[in-house]
Order: C-alpha cells, then structure tokens, then sequence
DNA sequence: AAAAATAGACTGACAGTCGGTTTTTAGTAT
DNA sequence: ATACTAAAAACCGACTGTCAGTCTATTTTT
C-alpha cells in the first residue's frame, strides 16, 4: 500500500467515523479535511466530489458486510439459519451502535437508500442460493427465488429502519417469510429470537 | 381567502411545478421567488425554511391521494377491488406523469421517502377498513391487519418505485398479496392490469 | 527533471437574515 | 359616508455566512 492509497483509506475512515455521528449532509469537506489535517486541494486530489467520496464509504461498508453474508452461506448451516443469519447480520452489530441510530435518522436517507440498493445487488444472489438449498432439502417450496428474496430484503430493511417494530411486525414478517418460501408453518420463528 | 393566504398557495403551487421538473435540492428559493415575481424577504414570511415548504407541499399531495383513498373506500366494491384501487391509485395517473419521472430520479428520494413516510400513515387505516370488509366478506382472513397493510404497502412502494418491475415481479406480488390476507389463490389476480 | 502529492486563497451558488418601506385594515373623529 | 391615522400585514432587496469545488503554486518523491 503506498503513501497515496494510505491516506485515501484514512480519509475514508475518517469520513465514515463522522458520517455516522453527523450525517452525510451536515458534515462538511472542510470538517473532513480539518480532520485528517490536510488542505482543500489534497481532498480533491483523491475525490472528485463529496458525493463520490460517499459512494466509496459505501462500497466500504458493503464489502465488510458481502464478505459476512459469504461466511453464513458457506457454513454448514440448515437453509432457513442461513437466511436469518444473513438478513439479521445487515441490523446493526453492537460496535455499529451508532451507524444505526445515525442510519435511522430521517435526515440521512441518501446515504440510508444507496447502501440498501448497493446491498440488495449483492445480497439477493447470496440469499438466492441458500434458498434454492432450502428447496432441495425440502424446507422451502416456490419459484421466482429472485424476486422472493429482493421483497424479503426489501420488507425486511423497513422492518428494521423502524426503532420501534412491535411484536405484532414481527409475528407478520414471519409469517410473511414463511408464506413467501414455501415454507412449514413455524420454521422461521427462530428468527424471533436474532431480532428483536 | 385573504391576499396572503392567496399568495401562499401560489407560491406552493409553483414550487410544486418546479419540484416535478427539477427535483427539491437542485430548485433554489431564487428560482422559485424570481418565477412568482416577489423578493426573498417574502418568500420568508410565509415560510420558515425552503425544507418547511417541502413539508407543505407534500402535504397538498397526500391530501389529495387521501381523498382519493376515501372515494374509493365509499364506493360499493368488492373488498379486493377497494385495495387494488386505492394501491394503484398511490401511481402516477396521466397528468401526474412528470411527478413519476421526477420522483424516480434517485436523487429525488428525500422528498420521495417522505411523501411515503406520511402516505402510510394515513392511508394505512384507510386500508386497513378494506381489509376488515374483505374478512367480513370471507374473502380474507387473517390477523394483525394494520401490520399487514404496512407490509403491503411498503412492498408496493418499492415495486412501483422501479422503473423496471418485471413479469416475475408482479406474479411474486400478488401471490405475496393474497398469502398476506389470506386470500384464495386467484383473488388478487387482476390486479396485473391495473398495475403494468 | 519529471511526476506525485500537497497547499490554501479564491469563486460562485445558495439559504437564510434584517432593517426598512409600502400597502391594508380597522378604529375614530368629522 | 368621508377623511385621518396608527397599527398590522405584506413586501423588498442588500447583505451575511457557509459550503463545495477550482486553480495555481509549491513541496516532496521517484
């Protein structure tokens, strides 16, 4: 990693740190670069705009979360564990903390919308496939697996947007899940337990 | 309606126009003064903030789904037909067109996500009355109606909001629908040709 | 000496402010 | 009714502060 790649990771992470106390909006080039300690001139030498800037904080984030998503997949798990295990590790993990009160804020839907449409891209094949295991182990039954699992990643994104799902939202995503796959009445209600 | 009043409903007006065309963040309170011919200090005694005319703004529009919403519920139709309805009426109708368009744009989706945010609200209950009807009728059954129609509509949201739903879309759509209610297979059928 | 990295003053666009001016409205005396 | 007047409502536009992005010049690396 040479000098140049270095910083441009360490103004990325510093980005990200305030994107997720301030929101995308509200935080400035100039607080960015007063952080990192730098010159208006050395920020524009590494981004073309701060909207870019954002695109990459995203990739970022996407990256670390595809690559968890693949560790569920790959293990030796039953199908419906799989999905629960990847749609619930897209909810804030405890040192996210704050990515998701920051997440939630109405303010930040920019940042909030690109990431779920960069994710569902990379997110539905994964699921897709750990649903098609579903079905060959006789656990899920149905078609479109695709379009099954963008409405599942969609429903499920404004499920955990809300601080303030009930018990009632979550009996309704279940049962909602296990009609869309196909499946036994009763085999996701684990997933009761990992939301929450 | 005294002179102000007028005035501020044709400031409304107008940035509603430019909204449609423009999108809210690249439409500057200038723009909108200079087309209605009057300073900024005016533009500021009727509204607080160009964010706090948004918040009107949209508020003339929900208004008017919302009323639309009613009639549909009054009139004498079948449950599924008054869900349907009111669903697809949530679309661009002819005129409205431009508001489509400019409200896919995806840098459109504040104003978009917030329309959403207060449409729920109020057509959700709305809805809702449908639904109880349809479970009257035998056509429906099931529970935890409020929390469905949210589902409901939230997934119709991200449906409608694709410029490119497919085949495969709609037939996961309806199926989801009637498995949501608890409806006969078929039921929902001939929502395709209102959407499409 | 060429290329890469850094600096920071400057520009233009824009939301929002403020002190002041004109127009309406309503009460009062004629 | 009519004229007068003071307060309230409506309106004006110059000005401020902030911010993303530009540009030219300088320093550091290769």
């Amino acid at each position: 990693m040479t000098k140049g790649e270095k910083r441009k990771q360490d103004l990325l992470r510093i980005a990200y740190g305030l994107f997720l106390t301030k929101v995308f909006e509200a935080t400035s080039v100039d607080e960015i670069i007063e952080k990192a300690g730098i010159a208006k001139g050395t920020y524009y030498y590494y981004f073309e705009s701060k909207e870019q800037m954002l695109e990459e904080v995203i990739g970022m984030m996407i990256a670390a979360e595809t690559e968890n998503a693949e560790k569920v997949l790959a293990a030796d798990l039953p199908a419906p564990m799989k999905i629960a295990g990847i749609i619930s590790a897209l909810r804030p993990s405890e040192e996210e903390a704050p990515i998701d009160t920051a997440l939630e804020r109405p303010e930040n839907i920019i940042m909030h919308k690109k990431i779920r449409g960069k994710l569902t891209e990379t997110i539905v094949p994964l699921l897709s496939k750990a649903v098609e295991q579903g079905i060959s182990e006789g656990i899920f039954d149905c078609d479109n697996i695709p379009e099954r699992v963008k409405m599942l990643l969609n429903i499920s994104g404004e499920i955990f947007d809300e601080n303030s799902f009930t018990e009632r939202d979550t009996a309704v995503y279940i049962d909602m899940t296990e009609k869309l796959l196909g499946a036994e009445k009763g085999t996701m209600e684990f997933i009761r337990k990992l939301i929450r």
